[in-house]
DNA sequence: CTTAAGTACGTAAGCGCTTACGTGAGGATG
DNA sequence: CATCCTCACGTAAGCGCTTACGTACTTAAG
């Protein structure tokens, strides 16, 4: 099937040139004459020629590939990772500006992997590396900086050392909740979070936080609850909430998976969402449109997130030493039935209309 | 931060050994003595060098990457494409077998681009090439296999040019159809369909025949609707087909979208999912669990594929000249609730139960 | 003690490109 | 007509590894 393939030399010798000009020719044909590329084209395109990749990365220390790392959660099945469509969405992104350059995007789970391991299996065969938060332990991090360009991934609230991308998860939280708070005139709500480690966590129950409080609310020192980010933890502890206190107006969870769970067990309990009780999500992930009632969420934009980061990883692959960059992309709220609105209230009057409320966050800010 | 990366020249003089026996340690250090292969590898370590990748590909004519290629969705959105889902899977699939011999997996969409340029820029990258069906022109695909081998995912149906795995489409849709006539008893069904010419909804539309004639009822010789894959287009297909006929006794859909599309308009037209009119889907989607009621599918196992397609293709990397293979997986039917399981029938006999029944379709088949 | 067979490592020839530099031809300039 | 450019192309030195082959030294056998 795959016969042998030929090199520069064949197509030089064939088209009567020097395998200088046949690379020339291969590259814009800068500086030479219209025939003679035209004539080496040719025999190339006849050959099915093009330039081994590998030899041309050696040649220009360059080898058109930037990796994306990531951590992958099957099998393992940790919830506090990114979510998997987290990852594709990111992966997309990346691959859209590799492209849009003329690059192409390698992608690996670390799976366990030391730096080591995966500078060897990884990062020698890319020209820098794009890491997702809590793919990798700090340190393994700093073992691959050593060896090629790298920029992170959310951990813009934990660690300066690396270009970072991030998203803007304690605005969007603040945004949301004002929107509960404002137009729903809700004040009495809860908090069901993550993971009590997990950054994203701490930083969107921060937002909810600051939200209350500027509204004069008092707000719990920590979240009401833990979900641990998935279905089945959030419908225990709403269960477990609904044990301990009478139901709440709102309940603001850390992500949509949890506000799932939650939704199912409020239904379980004979209360109705939003009119008892509203919920409120965070991700947009697809069910969270099919759920009934739809369900009121913000969405992160992933995939610009991972567009972002090439964009930033070849800069800097270009400009070794440029400034530290850090840019923070703002998120957008996505008002559905959930939380209220496009539902009568007790009072008999509708509250608002569900649609898409754009949050202009901090943009691009230049961190050191 | 990335500073010049040391070469396996400064490893060997540090060490004081030739950069031969550096090699050697690097891979197993066989036939040498383990305490310079301790050495060797203590300053590698020091020093964070770790074998060029391009280099190391070039002196080996192995990149140590796969490529795999498919059609990006994003923007032009044309919904005959693969599922973006399908996509993700194949890729976590491929990545994790990729990974279990070391090989990283580089991701490219098609983008409109020619058998040519992906030569360039994605071909002579890796040392093969998993392609997606439908995201590249057949002649572009032969293109690419002048260079390097490769397997196509899901074109068994259209080709056997090259090494190829598929799913079980139209075993898995015989299946469901068979569940819905044998254990439900329906006799009045209807398939909607996706785009006419997709060779998926060929398939899945064949196979529902299949089971219908098999059970002695009759069947059209065309899907009876056409819904496009989408939601929208299944809304709009089931609209159209309740305008014309009473409504049947079961809608199977081509894919999930569809039917989650024909339950929004048999809600809205009073008729109850499944006790007037049971609907299934294909795909198995995220939503398809989440939506009321939950939907009966087919799960597609395309991280298997995914696994099993760069194992082939790494068999034939190294065998380039053994046989073709094709390789058709089997699918798991998903028995949930819009079937009619597990909910009262007219009659008040609850029909059967929500389970997961797995289908061995045929399994590994040599086919020239 | 001689010789054969290992063992542990060094030598050096590539792998298939890119590119700095060199060269010769032709045109412009004086 | 001599000189200087410019243009179009060739020469050849790497890029950083791997590996076939060679060599020196040990050990075992005869």
């Amino acid at each position: 099937m795959a016969n042998a393939r030929s090199t520069i030399y064949e197509v030089a010798s064939r088209s009567g040139v020097s395998t200088a000009t046949v690379s020339r020719a291969m590259h814009g044909g800068v500086g030479m004459s219209p025939t003679t590329r035209d004539r080496v084209l040719a025999v190339a395109t006849e050959l099915g020629w093009v330039p081994d990749g590998r030899a041309r990365g050696l040649a220009t220390r360059r080898a058109g590939i930037v990796g994306v790392l990531f951590h992958d959660l099957d099998g393992s099945g940790e919830a506090e990772e990114e979510s998997p469509l987290y990852v594709d969405e990111v992966i997309r992104g990346a691959e859209r500006a590799a492209t849009s350059v003329g690059d192409a995007v390698l992608i690996a789970a670390t799976r366990g992997r030391t730096g080591r391991e995966l500078a060897f299996s990884v990062a020698a065969k890319v020209d820098g590396l794009v890491v997702l938060a809590r793919s990798l332990a700090k340190r393994d991090v700093l073992a691959l900086a050593r060896s090629i360009p790298i920029v992170t991934i959310g951990t813009r609230a934990r660690s300066n050392e690396f270009d970072d991308v991030s998203v803007d998860n304690r605005g969007a939280m603040r945004t949301i909740v004002d929107h509960l708070v404002v137009d729903h005139g809700y004040t009495d709500l809860v908090f069901v979070g993550g993971p009590s480690r997990s950054p994203d966590s701490m930083e969107r129950f921060a937002g909810y936080r600051e939200s209350l409080r500027s509204h004069g609310l008092a707000a719990a020192t920590s979240p009401d609850a833990e979900g641990g980010f998935t279905e089945i933890g959030g419908s225990r502890a709403l269960t477990e909430l609904l044990l301990n206190r009478k139901p709440p107006q709102a309940i603001v969870c850390g992500n949509d998976e949890m506000a799932i769970g939650a939704v199912g067990v409020l239904r379980r309990a004979r209360l109705r969402v939003p009119s008892d009780v509203a919920v409120t999500g965070f991700d947009d992930i697809a069910s969270s449109r099919h759920i009934r009632p739809a369900l009121t969420t913000v969405h992160q934009p992933m995939r610009d997130v991972g567009e972002q980061a090439v964009r930033m990883l070849l800069d800097r692959v270009g400009q070794p030493e440029s400034r530290r960059r850090a840019v923070v992309l703002p998120t957008t709220t996505k008002v559905r039935h959930s939380c209220g609105c496009g539902v009568r209230t007790p009072s008999g009057r509708p509250v608002g209309k569900p649609r898409s409320s754009a949050r202009s966050a901090k943009s691009e800010e230049v961190v050191s």
